[in-house]
DNA sequence: GCCAACGTTGGC
DNA sequence: GCCAACGTTGGC
């Protein structure tokens, strides 16, 4: 089991929207960094979605329901199928996770441009706690 | 709107 | 294969 961070900006995909459709493609990650986890993404793992550019908060705990398939046409990118589990009660912002010296070493941050990155596990119930605490 | 970070591209 | 130039992204 895996935690993971998956990022879209809300005006072109958000949790709203996830919601609504019940499930989705995770797709359209053209960054090799981001590709190569997508292919470690096993079922049952969960990621929390993050809004990036206008919010700047995770807002939503999603799970992976189907490991990578090809995404495009040159096969050189991979796509996973996730689904909503629950909304976060309070979205964690950037701003509180910068505040927050235990995320230190969190990806996220370190790599401020990775659509999609690894959270360790001490740092995702830290991240939980934050947001349902 | 600007800037920093960083990935990609193209010339050598 | 290296590196400068350039483009893109995200945060401020």
């Amino acid at each position: 089991m895996a935690y993971w961070v998956l990022r879209s900006e809300p005006d072109a995909y958000s949790w709203d929207d996830l919601v609504r459709d019940g499930a989705t493609e995770w797709n359209g990650v053209r960054n090799y960094t981001a590709r190569n986890f997508l292919k470690e993404m096993a079922v049952g793992d969960e990621a929390l979605f993050y809004h990036s550019n206008t919010e700047k908060a995770a807002v939503g705990i999603m799970a992976v329901t189907r490991t990578w398939q090809p995404d495009g046409d040159d096969g050189k990118w991979a796509s996973v199928a996730v689904k909503p589990v629950r909304p976060l009660a309070h979205p964690v912002t950037l701003a509180a996770i910068k505040a927050e010296p235990k995320f230190a070493e969190l990806m996220m941050l370190k790599q401020s441009r990775l659509s999609v990155s690894k959270v360790e596990p001490d740092e995702w119930a830290l991240l939980l706690k934050m947001a349902e605490g």
